[in-house]
DNA sequence: AAGCCTGTTATAGAATCAATATAACAAAAA
DNA sequence: TTTTTGTTATATTGATTCTATAACAGGCTT
């Protein structure tokens, strides 16, 4: 899987690298059991330092995308009943809507927008 | 309208500030026109420094939510025609739904709680 | 056995950001 | 005139982000 980082983006290398991963999980790129690079062979491929590839890969450990098995390496393995999440996507939510209300947004457009999102997700 | 904070949140609090008061807007508790409380007021009605309100303030000048009158104060007044939130919009849909699929949450489910969030914002 | 590659941990520095604290200014309102 | 508005400048504190070395134990390869 090709990871790609925006170093004129706001957004911190680590969760950068942390949402490509969730997404490629999502995409199917990457599966359950399927081994991530190795912190130093991530972080010298891309360009940045081991120790930002390291907050990544901890971040999925506490997030539950990730166990990290010290033969080898980190493995995807996925946590799929947290019901946490669900109330943090419900805060996130709330905030975009806000916003795409304020913008004439209608709500078939947000629907249509998560129907093709979710598409290019393998549907479900 | 009542401003909430969360002292204990990660998020930083002119952030917070600038959500509450979009949400604000878009649940038409402040509407076109009306105006926010003064930078020092609303800093010590809440207990936080002027200059946090005041960048939460600038915030919402530059994403086209308010403007600013020397003699009124603060005024909500929202660009309606942002095409730049779609895209942005796009790409924070794109992580969340990522961690949803992830998690198992169903297509129908994250409908049904954008359905639920526009309904508290009133419809369209 | 020796060397290499894992993740992990410790420490330290630089840059940036978040929040606070004073302070001052011009314009408008009381 | 005095108060209140937003705005601007400056400074400090603490946290976060990213980088840089360095070292360690466990496992694998040769």
């Amino acid at each position: 899987m090709l990871i790609e980082i925006d170093f004129n983006s706001e957004e911190a290398l680590y969760i950068q690298l942390r949402n490509r991963i969730i997404m490629g999980i999502a995409s199917n790129e990457l599966r359950e059991g399927d081994v991530l690079p190795s912190v130093r062979q991530l972080a010298e491929s891309i360009g940045i330092n081991m120790h930002t590839v390291n907050k990544a890969y901890t971040v999925l450990k506490q997030e539950g995308f990730v166990k990290v098995d010290r033969r080898r390496g980190a493995v995807i393995a996925i946590d799929e009943g947290r019901l946490e999440d669900l109330e943090e996507m419900r805060k996130e939510l709330q905030v975009i809507l806000a916003k795409a209300s304020c913008r004439n947004i209608s709500r078939q457009e947000v629907h249509a927008l998560i129907d093709e999102i979710y598409e290019s997700y393998g549907g479900v």
